[in-house]
DNA sequence: AGAAAAGCTTTTTTT
DNA sequence: AAGCTTTTCT
């Protein structure tokens, strides 16, 4: 993943002190050593892209075990992505050739839950709550928002929900909202619904994710002996990617840090790509003032990039202000430049990029060494299919994820609900699931029950279904599900947690459900529930698993082949590649409309930030394109080059843009030099002024939806034939004989809608739309 | 009650 | 294009 994995290993052996020094440490560089070896007091690490940041970290904290300064117990050491924990854990263990398992390593929300269940009493929850996530956050938001009697067309619970958790990013509690930072949001209730919305949760016994830290900071400051214990156990505390950290996040390190001051934190202000999760780059600048006599190191040498691509990256970020300013450089070789493409439309786009793949591949290139970075989730699709059709493999890193999936999330619910009966969200989710004959008007009695008794809706129904308050049938079906229910708890004291799912998913209709239902995905669903039962294996309790399910969603399974990555920006960082494209650099799709429009020119910024790293991700090379025309939310829009384009260092770039672009006529060269013309210094800035306007950007992008169908439809009539006959000849299955017409036969190996996998007699395994391939027998 | 059909908005990035 | 909500039909 980094280039400095190849880092020579750690030596125990090599004494402490005793004139030789540690192998570990020679391999640094004397930025690097000296990052490493000031253990003592506050230390800010400022690292650019590439600088060898992991490194640091990772052996700074083996040189504090090394030198015997600290014990594993010592240390806390805090990551923002499960990914980065997971690479860190890695990475110490190799270095110091032992298991980290138990060691206060982990993500801000991992470490701080951690925590809130020792002491869960002291801010009103059980030790069991529930972590929601977003979907119950939102779910519970919007029935907050009614209750509230506001107009949710205008304050739609997403926002609502937003505001709520910028507030408690910055450490805030409902009390702590006065009048002027409510404004008139949400018709001045702001407050009153983050309020209510609090105490839904206590009553859930739930914490969302901003309540992990928030729960945190109170217990601190309301039981000093208890801050006080933990403030005495991490004597030394490590933090990477400082700069993404949220107020409460950082409040939360500074009373941890108060007792030793022994904190080291590093960071790149020019990475700060979080500031709409609340994210305070200030936290950063502000390091010296909390920590007075912090020594700050700057690491500057890249040993990533090649200097074209550096040259790009530094070029561009150069158009911020308000930095603190690193200048990286190399002793590579200047290598290409950084190649900037112009296109017709993302279907050009995407066609020239999966050409471009397959000449790396033909020189001779790696696939695993190819990374697609776009700015938003949507615009993987384009790639996705034209990957499909030509064969290329791929895959594509933060898409959906396997704990997001329906069935998946069913079953969860059914799990919490035993494990934390307070859990209203599961309840709502699977009492009529499959049908049981409890519908709307029963649930709603149930509801407003519950309500006026404040009290959960399993303890609600317990106490209807011994009154008369309900009709006969649904006090039956009621009565049924509640015995289940009691029955089911009972097994989760007798019986291991996998029978648990196993017995619970088969008793309560819900794998029968599945099995009776014709659709095509029942049959990928029951597979997902099986791997559900298998995932749970790994882990000793249900309380466990469901930990892990809430705070490392992450995608399952990453086989080893060899593929091309498609992932969004954000989920690139602190990745590397050697070759890396960067599609869509349009106005208004990047810099994305909404960064411009929320949040003006600090959102610029992070867009430029955003771009800053997509090009330092690249070792080799780098290629940088966009497309005249796309289409948006099922609209064809023609769009200008983002301004990031014109910011890049002629001198570090290539530009070929295809004729035809922009309105000019048809013809080579002239076109190419009026779009040169026209787009360079002031045409971009004028068209940049567009779209940063604010209110005026959406009118500016011309539509002509009809008249663009039809050219489609005009050019490539073939294309829509073949997908639409091969449609009507009938899904594929796993096992299925088919023919393609450039890889031949083949069997199905995986079947997902009309993707499917197939391992070809001669080609390999490839992944290929199902309209391009044909039934073997009717191939002729 | 429940299913099907017909509108209607929606889309940034993630722990 | 897809998901969500509302309406309509059985």
């Amino acid at each position: 993943m980094t280039s400095d994995s190849d880092s020579p290993s750690f030596e125990p052996r090599s004494a402490p002190g005793a004139g030789r020094e540690p192998l570990y440490l020679s391999a640094l560089n004397e930025t690097q050593r000296e990052a490493v070896e000031a253990l003592d007091g506050p230390v800010l690490v400022l690292a650019g892209a590439g600088t060898g940041k992991t490194r640091v970290l990772t052996t700074r904290l083996a040189h504090l075990l090394n030198t015997g300064k600290a014990g594993p117990g010592d240390l806390l050491a805090v990551t923002f992505t499960n990914k980065a924990a997971r690479e860190m854990k890695d990475r110490v263990a190799a270095l110091v050739h032992r298991t980290v398992e138990g060691w206060w390593l982990g993500t801000f929300h991992a470490l701080a839950a951690r925590i809130l269940r020792s002491h869960a009493e002291v801010v009103g929850l059980k030790p069991n709550f529930t972590i929601l996530d977003s979907d119950d956050q939102l779910r519970l938001m919007k029935q907050i928002v009614q209750a509230a009697d506001i107009d949710d067309k205008k304050w739609p619970p997403r926002a609502v929900l937003h505001q709520v958790e910028r507030w408690k990013d910055r450490g805030l509690g409902p009390d702590k909202i006065g009048v002027a930072e409510a404004g008139d949001f949400a018709e001045g209730k702001g407050p009153e619904i983050y309020r209510a919305y609090q105490e839904r949760l206590k009553t859930l016994n739930a914490a969302d994710f901003g309540d992990l830290l928030l729960h945190n900071l109170t217990i601190f400051l309301t039981r000093p002996e208890i801050l006080e214990r933990y403030q005495q156990r991490f004597r030394y505390i490590l933090v990477d990617e400082y700069q993404d950290t949220n107020v409460s996040q950082y409040l939360w390190l500074r009373l941890l840090a108060q007792k030793y001051r022994n904190i080291c934190c590093v960071g790149d202000d020019d990475q700060s790509i979080y500031g709409w999760r609340g994210a305070e780059v200030g936290n950063i600048l502000r390091f010296e003032e909390d920590f007075p006599g912090a020594r700050i190191v700057r690491l500057e040498r890249n040993y990533r990039s090649t200097q074209h691509i550096l040259r790009a990256a530094s070029g561009l970020i150069a158009h911020n202000e308000g930095r603190l300013g690193k200048t990286l450089w190399t002793e590579d070789d200047p290598g290409e430049k950084v190649l900037l493409r112009g296109l017709w439309d993302g279907e050009a786009e995407a066609r020239y990029i999966s050409d471009e793949i397959e000449a790396i591949e033909r020189r001779g290139g790696s696939l695993g060494q190819i990374a697609i970075l776009v700015r938003a989730g949507y615009q993987m699709r384009e790639f996705e299919e034209r990957f499909m059709t030509a064969g290329v493999p791929y895959r594509v890193v933060g898409g959906p994820r396997f704990y997001e999936r329906q069935e998946i999330r069913d079953a969860l619910a059914y799990l919490r609900l035993v494990h934390q009966p307070a859990d209203d969200l599961a309840f709502e989710r699977v009492v009529n699931l499959p049908r049981r004959g409890i519908g709307d008007s029963t649930l709603q009695l149930l509801h407003r029950f519950a309500r006026a008794n404040d009290m959960p809706l399993t303890e609600a129904a317990l106490r209807l279904v011994g009154s008369d308050e309900l009709k006969p049938a649904a006090k039956r079906a009621l009565g049924r599900f509640m015995e289940d229910l009691d029955r089911w708890r009972g097994f989760a004291r007798d019986l291991s947690h996998t029978e648990l799912a196993e017995r619970l998913l088969d008793e309560s209709g819900y794998t029968a459900m599945w099995q009776n239902d014709r659709s095509p995905d029942a049959a990928g669903r029951l597979e997902n529930l099986k791997e559900l039962v298998v995932a749970m294996a790994e882990f000793e309790t249900l309380g466990g698993f469901l930990e892990h399910v809430s705070l490392v969603m992450e995608n399952a399974a990453t086989d080893s082949l060899e593929k091309v990555t498609l992932m969004t920006l954000h989920s690139a960082k602190g990745l590397e590649f050697d070759h890396v494209f960067l599609p869509g650099w349009e106005e208004g799709v990047f810099p994305h409309q909404r960064a411009l429009d929320e949040t003006g020119l600090s959102g610029l910024e992070e867009e430029r930030r955003l771009a800053y790293v997509g090009l330092t991700r690249a070792r080799k090379r780098a290629w940088v394109s966009y497309a005249a025309n796309r289409r948006i939310h099922n609209q064809w829009q023609s769009l200008i080059p983002s301004r990031f384009v014109d910011e890049l260092p002629k001198d570090a770039i290539d530009r070929v843009v295809d004729p035809g672009l922009y309105g000019a006529g048809r013809g080579g060269e002239e076109t190419d030099e009026w779009s040169r013309g026209r787009l360079g210094e002031s045409g971009g800035r004028e068209f940049g002024r567009f779209f940063s306007g604010g209110n005026a950007g959406r009118s500016t992008v011309a539509r002509f939806g009809s008249r663009r169908d039809a050219f489609a439809r005009e050019r490539s009539p073939r294309l829509i034939e073949s997908a639409s006959s091969s449609r009507s000849s009938g899904a594929f299955g796993v096992g299925d004989r088919v023919f393609h017409l450039k890889f031949g036969y083949g069997k199905v190996t995986v079947a997902e809608g009309d993707k499917l996998e197939i391992q070809f007699d001669k080609a390999g395994t490839k992944r290929v739309m199902a309209s391009f391939v044909l039934p073997a027998d009717q191939a002729g």
